[in-house]
DNA sequence: ACTCCTTGGATAGTATGAGTCTCCAATACT
DNA sequence: AGTATTGGAGACTCATACTATCCAAGGAGT
């Protein structure tokens, strides 16, 4: 297809796709002369990804960039690419001082530190704010959050297809990216529920 | 205490508290003259809040001055208090066709409906950006969410201090906002742990 | 009293992110 | 032949969240 039959099929406009190509988020189509390439429905998938992630996902240009950068080269082995295609849709965070991280991850018995810790940066970045605003979790909540994430984390890991490597970082990215909305508009609406229920 | 040292204090550029003044984020001072204006304790508290909010919360400035214009005029329920709160909280989205949620929510006895519906064009937006990108929750997963999200709900509701309104706003929003990050955190940690026990 | 600092208020400027618009000469369809 | 479309480049726009500059009035230290 030409260039405004993927913009019309992705409902982008046009200039839109252009900038696209031109930030690299869309491989350029396949020259047929000086002024025309040709596009596949593989752009056409790219393209709607990169407005589910940029669109519901609320990922920045910046964040799409790094996931299709782990998509087009997807390390060897699958235990990897999860780690590499979850830490491209998270915004990197300064680092922060975790020895507390350290010692609560190992009274759950989780070992995995991927060597630059990125991710215990972050949920100490986290604690910190919560501190510094004055917010103490209830007794055990922390606890009680990580159990109930492991769960849904047990779950979702059972699903990811482990046919081919590009299946897979999509199934990740998309379900890490798109699920994270829908699970905080659950929790609030559950919170709707239960404070109607309680307070009423 | 003076501008200067309200600025100090909570660490913010001084052209930033004036910002806010002028944003009506921050309360003005208690006038002594005509240049001179005395702040409070209460003007700190506010301006962390802001900070967390903006900051580590991850919040608009839009947003922000919904929530302090629901803990500025709290309604006299208790109940109605929380859903400003959380709604203060979220970003406002477009009205979506939610047949299909209300039939969800109905199968899970949840029967609370804002009268705008706003949760539940949320919710609906959010399936189908899921919907739209190609992606098929497995089995059970949505059922599973929500008794999780429900789980984490209950501990959190149980938390809210009823003693007064201001602290239960304060309670609702910093732990609604600030505890999200930390929910997502520990979810994709836990991808990472399981991955790793499963894959390799 | 004199000097220098700070204040509130207003206006203007900056940085970043994410597009959007305008032109162009070179094709491509009809 | 004539109109429409293309790729490419550059400039422009819009929103958000600050920063910076200027000012005249007012306080503080000597």
């Amino acid at each position: 297809m030409r260039i405004s039959e993927l913009a019309r099929a992705a409902d982008v406009p046009l200039a839109t796709v252009k900038f696209y190509l031109r930030e690299g988020l869309l491989p350029p189509g396949e020259r047929t002369s000086a002024t025309q390439a040709r596009y596949h429905d593989a752009h056409l998938d790219r393209l709607r990804l990169v407005r589910a992630l940029t669109g519901p996902g609320g990922l920045s240009l910046a964040a799409v960039r790094r996931v299709v950068g782990a998509i087009e080269s997807p390390p060897e082995h699958l235990h990897d690419l999860l780690g590499v295609a979850s830490a491209a849709a998270t915004e990197p965070v300064a680092p922060a001082d975790h020895a507390g991280v350290h010692a609560l991850l190992e009274s759950w018995g989780w070992e995995v530190q991927d060597e630059d810790c990125a991710s215990h940066d972050q949920l100490a970045t986290e604690l910190q704010a919560l501190d510094d605003a004055g917010f103490a979790l209830p007794d055990g909540a922390l606890e009680s959050y990580r159990r109930h994430m492991e769960e849904i984390a047990a779950l979702e890991v059972d699903s990811v297809p482990t046919d081919s490597a590009a299946a897979a970082v999509r199934h990740v990215v998309l379900g890490t990216v798109l699920v994270e909305p829908l699970l905080l508009t659950l929790r609030r609406m559950a919170h709707q529920e239960l404070s109607a229920r309680r307070f009423r």
